[in-house]
DNA sequence: GGGGTTATGTTGACAGTGTCAAGATCATTC
DNA sequence: GAATGATCTTGACACTGTCAACATAACCCC
């Protein structure tokens, strides 16, 4: 028996997510169904059912990898700035993975999971730990600098939400503009860090 | 010939709009299908298409008449505020637009149509100006209290991202948490503020 | 090794989708 | 009153996710 023509494909698992990472950056989610990417892994239409549940489910697969690549980012963004808080950097990488993965970043974040599906259990909890890494490590950055009465949770949420504000108009196709991005990014992190510096607040 | 089996329907148009924001609000943009659309008007599958070039033009016109409604908040929030710039006033009232519209901002500002459809030429219009008017109001509020080397635009369009990040969040199902969004987004409020009051960056 | 169990892969089928083509009906206009 | 165009209909097609039933291979235990 050929290794082209045998019954069982051996790795089947992996070779659907490789293969489904490469149709999502090629045609986004909603290029990506099942029967294409069967027929890209040279398996017929039902075979993928014996390894993820559902459409879903795949997805959330994905999503889980994505995440972790973000939180491996994030995280050695944050121990390489150690004592010396960089905010701009980790803006600038963070904003570096949305606009180099953007479908991967849409998968993570967007409602085709977190709304419309299902979100796995193994997904929710990938994610709310990056969640809570990420915000963790960024209030970390700030402690001692923040305006009184603020909280450093708070602010790092609302500082997150600004940049995931920012990774979201550039994917979703607002800002097509590249140079304005960049300057508006800039522009945030300089209103982060004003912030920061100001000592007082109301 | 009844009222009710007259062959033409005599105001499909405006009707399959009201319609199809009923189901959108229901089921979201995914369970909005021109099939049921058009059965849920009495009418056939493709009477639509006499009206509509295709889904993507519907959902543009839809689109159209959310900015037109978000247009009149913002420009009443402007002109309310008037000398006395009132920014958390303003960011609330955004966010209770998306917050009590979510399926609309989504189509708004989402993927559907700007990455995966074709946006009308239309909607390009409306939205290019619903941002540009927010953007000349917002940082016509904020003249005068920036930080030194800021640009007001870019100031305007980063504090944008702020919001719209909110806004996603909650509306893509990640904050969950109602207490928590509301004081992510009070936290926003004051650090924009402090980044305000601060008469220096760096 | 042989037989039963499980994992994996296949074909067939179904309901649902957007959309095109061709024809039916009505409204309007000359 | 006939012709033209707007509107609506049925029929059809390709595509989708997914279930049921069956085929094949791998594996494991006696």
């Amino acid at each position: 028996m050929t290794q082209n023509a045998r019954y069982h494909h051996g790795d089947l698992h992996d070779t659907l997510l490789q293969e489904a990472n490469t149709l999502l950056n090629a045609h986004g989610v909603e290029g990506l169904s099942l029967r294409k990417l069967a027929e890209r892994a040279g398996v017929s239409r039902t075979a993928p059912y014996h390894h993820f549940r559902d459409k879903n489910a795949l997805l959330c697969a994905l999503a889980t990898q994505a995440f972790a690549q973000l939180d491996e980012i994030i995280q050695r963004q944050l121990d390489t700035t150690g004592n010396q808080p960089d905010i701009q950097a980790f803006v600038i990488e963070y904003l570096r993975f949305a606009t180099e993965n953007p479908e991967q970043y849409e998968l993570m974040f967007g409602r085709t999971l977190w709304k419309s599906g299902e979100p796995t259990q193994e997904l929710k909890q990938v994610a709310y730990r990056s969640f809570r890494r990420y915000a963790e490590g960024l209030s970390a950055l700030l402690q001692g600098r923040l305006p009184q009465g603020s909280n450093p949770l708070r602010v790092a949420q609302a500082s997150w939400a600004t940049i995931h504000g920012l990774c979201r108009l550039t994917i979703d196709g607002i800002y097509v503009n590249q140079e304005d991005m960049e300057a508006v990014s800039q522009q945030a992190v300089t209103l982060i860090l004003a912030a920061l510096n100001s000592t007082k607040n109301d």
